[in-house]
DNA sequence: TCATAAGGTGAATGTATATTCATATCATAA
DNA sequence: TTATGATATGAATATACATTCACCTTATGA
């Protein structure tokens, strides 16, 4: 169930409603849903506590707009880069290139995605199934075309969002020691996208 | 920190005490860590509420135990089956089913295991890296093999656990109506680990 | 048989924190 | 200027829940 928050009227309104969001981005963002309180929020905000719920009728309704938010922010992210390539494999390459920049510029981004399988399991699955449906779309008409092998576009779709997700993972736990530029590990995604992992042993 | 957990030491203990593990773990996997509350696990182990304190010193270093045998469980699995395998390809598809299979048999396994992100941060890494590790030496004697594409294994053991645990992921949430059987899912999966995903426009 | 340690109880405690509410101020249209 | 709806306050409320504690029971070896 998705409440309804009450966007402000005024410009006043609009600047505090903001800021109450921003706050919370960033503390949900560093510490996660259940370690971040109103009082946390309010506090960072510069607000009282009862002008969060003027604008949001509880909780989990700041964190659920949110989540809308940051993902519309990924896919055009993603999406406005990916179209000036051409060939499935291009926009595929600069799709995951995409991603593993945006997740280690805003480095706790599993926070509030993943997070969400706990908070509010719809939501989280809405997230990836439409995630999914696009990857399938882009892909039948590359699929068509002879450019992607005749494999199950759906498992692909979540083949592709597994690989780049835990390599994203491992790129952010490494973050501050981080032996792995994003081009090399695209390369080696990419690598494997291309030729496979295996190879048959050559004769010595 | 892991908190030291006290082992019971007589045949009633015992019992007590692996009723309260099996409560805890029925409800971790079922409703997630926060929304599981000590007096809920006591209830379902039929026991007192000061009981629990007799074994565990707080809610989270049941928690980490529980964490810690599933782990074990998952990997003394696909151990277990990857060794009848030879080759490295077949070692990993072996894996991949032995994952899913286990993940299907136990859909809530990821409750668990991906929440330690929000619970437990270096538990988390401490799983992923343990097993990341794992997955490189094995991809390494292939790789001097040349059984395997000459590229960086850290990568990839985060790039195939990536595709099993979103893979599996996928399963779940289809759980009921699953179009999806493991062993058409694994093929997809081996398939592209052989050959890529991508292939050169055949000209018409 | 009984002393003792382990096991067990559940009401009480304390704390954290989401949410409410009575009240106040602000901005602006009439 | 004034009426009005929007915005803002922060102390008070209510609840949920992890943990404690004073006391009780059971099993067993000497």
């Amino acid at each position: 169930m998705l409440e309804q928050i009450k966007h402000p009227t005024t410009r006043n309104g609009k600047a505090t409603f903001n800021l109450i969001l921003r706050a919370a981005e960033m503390l949900f963002l560093e510490n996660g849903y259940h370690k971040t309180t109103v009082a946390d929020i309010t506090k960072k905000a510069g607000v009282a506590a009862g002008t969060f719920y003027l604008y949001f009728p509880s909780k989990i309704s700041l964190y659920q707009h949110l989540l809308l938010d940051i993902s519309h922010t990924i896919r055009k992210e993603i999406a406005s880069r990916i179209k000036e390539k051409d060939s499935r494999r291009d926009k595929e390459k600069e799709g995951i290139k995409a991603f593993l920049e945006y997740a280690i510029k805003n480095p706790h981004m599993y926070n509030i995605i993943w997070e969400s399988f706990y908070i509010d399991r719809a939501l989280f699955r809405e997230y990836y199934e439409s995630f999914s449906k696009r990857y399938v779309k882009g892909l039948l008409d590359a699929q068509t075309n002879g450019e992607v092998a005749d494999v199950d576009l759906e498992i692909v779709s979540y083949i592709l969002m597994g690989i780049t997700n835990f390599v994203g993972l491992k790129l952010i736990l490494d973050l501050g020691d981080h032996p792995h530029t994003v081009d090399k590990v695209v390369e080696t995604i990419i690598d494997i996208l291309d030729h496979g992992l295996f190879q048959q042993k050559t004769a010595p």
